[in-house]
DNA sequence: CGGAACGTTGACATATATCAAAGGGAGTGG
DNA sequence: CCACTCCCTTTGATATATGTCAACGTTCCG
C-alpha cells in the first residue's frame, strides 16, 4: 500500500510519516471494465485514487444527456471534494476499463489533515486545480461554440505532451499529430455534446484544412489558425 | 480589522491566534460602484472578504456575453482559489454597489496556513463548497434548458428564506412570494443567458400559471409544479 | 419635459439536438 | 477465409432552443 502511495502524483514530496498515516485510512478494491463506483447522491464516505485503469466521473440529465467531469487516469485520485460538501457524491462514477483503486476513509482522512500541514497543504493545491478546471468548463459551455471547444481540446492535448512533433517524410518539415485515447462519443460528452455534433465540427476543421483526421489519429494542418479558432 | 474579521461568516469559530495572524495578513480598501477590482488574467497576489456591499465574479466572452459565476455579498470570500492556480485570477470581479473590501496578502496567507491546521480545515471547507456550486452550474449549463434553471433558481430562493409565506387577504390560504434582489439582467447572466431569452422564460412560467410575475416581484401559485419543472 | 436604463415582444438567424439511415472496422463463429 | 454481427462513426433531414436585432413601453430621475 505504502509503495503504491509513493508513487502516486498527488502525493509526490509526502514524508514517511505521512505516508504511513494515510496507508491507516486506505484499502484496496478492484473494479472490472464498466463497474460503477458509485452513483450521484450516494452518501460519500471515501475518495479514490487510482493505481491502474481509467475512470470517468459524469453527471446524467434525466432525459439521459451525458456531461463528463473529467477523466481520471493511473495516479489520478478523484471526488476529494465529496467528502467536505455535505456527505453525498456530486457526480456519479463508471470505470472505462478494469481498475485498481485505492479508497481513503473520510473520517481517517480528515482526522489525517488536521495533524498534517503539508497533506492539507497539498489538498488545497488540488481543489485549487479542481476549481480551475471546473471554471474553464464553465467558460466553455457558456461562451463557446463546440468547434471552439474541439480546436481548444486539440491545442491543449498538442501542448501538454511532446510526443507530437515527428519528421515529415518528404522533406525536412515537422507534422503535428496526435491520436485520441478516447472514443470520439467520449470527448463528445467531455465537450458537453453528442458525437453527431462532434462529428460535424471535425468535418468543419477539415474542410478549411486546419486538421486532417484519419479515425483517432489526427493531424495539425495549420497549428496558427487552429489556435487562433481555439482563442489563445 | 480584527473585529471585522470577528464578524466574517467564514472566520467563526477562529480562536484570538489566528485572527491576530490574519489581520497581518490584511489591508482595507474601498471600492466604488462599478469599479473593476481585478481583471481575468490578471496576477493574483491576494484574495477578498466583502466587509459591506456586493461583488459580482464574472467571465467573458470575445464577443462580450457575461456569465457570472457569482455574486458575493456582506460577510462573503472570493478569488481564495486563485492563489494555489497558476498566480492569476481565472475570472474578472466588479463592484455593484459601494464596496468596503479586505485585501488579504496571498504570501502571507499561505504562511498562516501552513502553521494554522484550523485555518487549513476552513479553507478547505470553503474550496470544496466552491467546487460544489460550480459543479452544479457546469450541471445547469449542460444538462438543462432555461425555463428549468430559472425554475431551479426560484425554488432554492424560495428555500433558503422564510420569509416568503404571507397570509392571503382574502381566505385563509398562505401565498408563497419572492422579491428579486437582482436586476433582471444580471439573473440571466447568472443562468447564462440574456434578458430577452431569460424574459421568454418568465412569460412561460406566467402562462402556465405556475408563477405571476409583477416587476421584481414573484408570486409562487403553484409551487409543487415549480418544484417539479425545476427537477426535483 | 426629455432622456436613459431596463424590460418586453416580435421577426429572424443560427447552433445544436433529434431521428433515421448507412458505412466501416473489429471481433467471432463457422 | 468468409460471413455475420456489433459498435462506433458519419451524414442527411428536420425540429427546437436560443441568440440577434430592432422596436416599443415603462419607470425613474435630472
Amino acid at each position: 500500500l505504502k509503495d503504491i502511495l509513493r508513487k502516486t502524483k498527488r502525493c509526490k514530496g509526502f514524508d514517511e510519516k505521512s505516508l504511513d498515516e494515510l496507508v491507516l485510512a486506505a484499502s484496496i478494491k478492484t473494479a472490472a471494465k464498466g463497474e460503477i463506483i458509485f452513483y450521484e447522491k450516494d452518501p460519500a464516505y471515501a475518495f479514490y485514487v487510482i493505481e491502474k485503469g481509467k475512470v470517468k466521473v459524469f453527471k446524467m440529465s434525466p432525459d439521459g444527456k451525458e456531461q463528463i467531469l473529467m477523466i481520471a487516469n493511473d495516479g489520478d485520485t478523484f471526488a476529494e471534494a465529496a467528502m467536505f460538501t455535505g456527505g453525498i457524491y456530486p457526480a456519479s462514477a463508471q470505470t472505462l476499463e478494469k481498475t485498481e483503486l485505492m479508497v481513503i476513509n473520510r473520517d481517517r482522512f480528515v482526522n489525517i489533515l488536521e495533524r498534517n500541514p503539508h497533506i492539507a497543504m497539498n489538498l488545497i493545491a488540488r481543489l485549487s486545480e479542481l476549481l480551475h478546471k471546473l471554471n474553464r468548463l464553465v467558460e466553455e459551455l457558456s461562451l463557446t461554440d463546440i468547434t471552439t471547444r474541439l480546436a481548444h481540446y486539440i491545442v491543449n492535448e498538442i501542448d501538454s505532451h511532446d510526443l507530437n512533433v515527428k519528421e515529415s517524410g518528404t522533406n525536412s518539415n515537422y507534422k503535428l499529430s496526435l491520436t485520441l485515447k478516447e472514443k470520439k462519443s467520449t470527448l463528445a460528452s467531455q465537450l458537453g455534446t453528442i458525437p453527431e455534433t462532434l462529428s460535424r465540427s471535425f468535418a468543419k476543421l477539415s474542410k478549411e484544412k486546419v486538421i486532417s483526421v484519419d479515425g483517432a489519429d489526427i493531424e495539425i494542418l495549420d497549428y496558427d489558425h487552429l489556435s487562433n479558432i481555439a482563442g489563445q
